[in-house]
RNA sequence: CGGGGUGUAGCGCAGUCUGGUUAGCGCACCUGCCUUGGGAGCAGGGGGUCGGAGGUUCGAAUCCUCUCACCCCGACCA
């Protein structure tokens, strides 16, 4: 029995649901968007305090702690250590490893009564490594894991889909310390075993990808993504060799295109500006286009081109060419001679990147003057620029790794995995020493999950008209008894009986003791999606009989009161 | 930060364009009767600074100005 279940069966009260505040609503607020934002505000376990700040209900806190419990259990098995460290920092820290610079109007900051600079911790990479740089010294303390569970703050720009993305929220993070690079792997390793046993206890759906480890630092980054329509992120997948990453650094090969080799030639399309435009004009495909877009870089113009059916993926050409903005109207006209909708990748004096995919083919592009495309533009005869992967993967796309078509899928980010190095460890000093007495910097690692993410993944996964449908592993309740009219003392005494016997057996029971409808008791216990409901009615009963019902089948079987226990038990499993 | 939208009872909404009784409806809530296998019915009842401030007017939920909050799209997101 898990230590959340023996809480609530101190006190028998919270096992009925007339004395349980589970303030159901008959619709969803109207500004409700998501599904579980919709479903989780009208099953009464969470409530909106203002933008991107929520209140846990009763129902709410306990599935919260039904993941964190699932979470302290799979940290703990593989070694790691819960500590508890504080939401307020000091701005010094932060100074050191140079992120209270970095980081921009997402760090809520505050100043102490001595007007001292304080923050308040969107992350715990700082303060943990401040911890482990004043009290690890020799190899022989290493590795090491520690964790918390603990609130995170973030002025997020914009708050949205429920608890999916808010500006306070609570986050598993753990850091690894290590004496290398091998040895980090292991602990990396270690993670990746507990975030699957996690993921796969709580009932979801996930994938782990390939991430893009951004401002973290580090090389390696991986996240693990829920597939849901209410997702933030995009991934692509190989269904045959397994390649699966963030398509904010996805790879792809953009199916290649018949095309016949045409000499140069130039073709009137008056007012015809966008690759739409033209291909309809000109009744051929947009992949048989070139899209020539102007940028501006820190240091000078650059000509991007990518193929007419493709997306320029921006964070692959910042990573080539730095920081950049798009060129305005005006500016293209003065760099390159043209108006925007002509423009054509022929005989310019600017630094040019092309995408890959443009090496092979025959193209249509802007011809460099008014109203005027052009056809015959090969790589190599009528441009050669800077060749790198700068489109934005896209469903149906060849894999990098195989060829075979990948799938693009809508995702929830519940947790991630970075790799980090050193980037912590030198600027705050976290040395130890090793076999020789040498001082070397510790070796990190940082993964996070977001409990309130997996909560509402679970709940964007599993949903039907009626309401939700819980993984039996975080449902507030195992099973809900429902006494169609406790007026009828028979109805209540089998209801009472059978109530007792479950929470005897460590069954986490609510029995629905109000004086409702029949038909009240069934919405509220379809919406709020407890997954077992043993429904005790007088009809049945005169036959010795109560009804045992799944909520996400729907099946129902009637079955003898006395055997009523042991089936619901068995099918707790 | 850019674009769009919404603020009227706990929830969902009408009324605003075209200013004029005591600001309405459904659900929820309270009391009584009745009812008890899919959010029943009848009767009675409570609940509103119409987001806020200022202005125009004899008179403002309604018109004007400012402001705040929330949602959606985008940008951003260790």
């Amino acid at each position: 029995m898990s230590s959340v279940v023996y809480l609530y069966l101190l006190s028998g009260d919270l096992m009925r649901y007339s004395q349980l505040f589970i303030p159901t609503l008959r619709e969803a607020p109207a500004d409700a968007e998501a599904i579980s934002h919709k479903l989780l505000v009208r099953a009464g376990f969470v409530r909106q305090l203002a933008s991107g700040l929520y209140i846990y209900l009763p129902i709410g806190w306990k599935v919260l702690n039904k993941i964190n419990t699932i979470i302290r259990e799979e940290m703990n098995a593989i070694g790691a250590q819960e500590i508890s460290m504080p939401v307020l920092h000091p701005a010094e820290i932060w100074q050191q490893t140079g992120r209270w610079n970095e980081i921009g109007d997402e760090m809520f900051r505050l100043r102490d009564r001595k007007g001292s600079d304080m923050c308040l911790g969107m992350t715990h990479e700082e303060i943990i490594t401040w911890l482990a740089s004043r009290e690890i010294r020799s190899y022989k303390e290493l590795p090491q894991i520690w964790y918390q569970i603990q609130t995170k703050l973030r002025d997020e720009a914009r708050p949205k889909s429920g608890i999916l993305r808010t500006r306070e929220f609570l986050m598993k993070d753990s850091y690894s310390f290590d004496t290398d690079e091998r040895s980090l792997q292991k602990s990396y390793n270690l993670h990746i075993e507990a975030y699957n046993r996690i993921f796969e206890r709580c009932g979801l759906k996930f994938y782990r990808v390939d991430s893009d480890p951004g401002m973290m630092g580090g090389a390696i980054a991986h996240e693990y993504m829920a597939p849901s329509e209410a997702g933030e992120d995009d991934v692509a997948l190989c269904a045959k060799c397994g390649y699966s990453a963030n398509v904010e650094l996805a790879e792809s090969v953009p199916p290649a295109i018949d095309s016949v080799d045409r000499d140069f030639e130039e073709i009137e399309t008056p007012e015809k500006r966008t690759v739409g435009e033209v291909s309809a004009f000109l009744k051929l495909s947009p992949a048989h286009f070139i899209k020539s877009l102007l940028v501006i870089s820190e240091k000078e113009p650059v000509l991007a081109l990518i193929r007419g059916d493709q997306k320029l993926h921006e964070n692959k050409l910042q990573k080539i060419i730095g920081n950049f903005r798009h060129a305005s109207r005006d500016e293209a006209k003065e760099i390159l001679g043209v108006e925007a909708g002509f423009i054509g990748p022929m005989g310019h004096n600017v630094k040019t990147v092309a995408d890959e995919v443009l090496q092979k083919g025959c193209f249509i592009s802007g011809a460099n003057k008014p109203h005027y495309h052009a056809g015959g533009i090969k790589a190599g005869r009528e441009f050669s620029p800077g060749w790198a992967d700068i489109h934005v993967a896209q469903e149906g796309d060849g894999c990098p790794g195989c060829g075979e078509p990948l799938h693009i899928e809508k995702v929830i980010e519940i947790g991630n995995t970075f790799k980090l190095g050193t980037k912590y460890s030198m600027p705050l000093r976290a040395f130890y020493l090793d076999e020789s007495g040498r001082e070397k910097p510790v070796v990190m690692g940082s993964y996070g999950i977001g409990p309130a993410r997996v909560a509402a993944a679970a709940v964007e996964q599993s949903h039907d008209d009626n309401g939700i449908i819980w993984p039996e592993s975080i449902a507030p309740f195992d099973v809900i008894i429902l006494p169609l009219n406790v007026k009828d003392e028979k109805t209540r005494e089998t209801a009472e009986h059978i109530h007792n016997e479950l929470i005897r057996k460590n069954v986490d029971a609510l029995l629905d003791d109000r004086d409702e409808r029949a038909g009240t008791k069934f919405k509220d216990a379809d919406l709020i999606g407890i997954p077992l409901q043993i429904v005790i009615g007088e009809r049945n009963l005169k036959e010795g009989l109560v009804e045992i019902k799944s909520r996400s089948t729907g099946k129902a079987e009637k079955i003898k009161i006395d055997k009523a226990v042991k089936t619901a038990c068995d099918n707790i499993a």
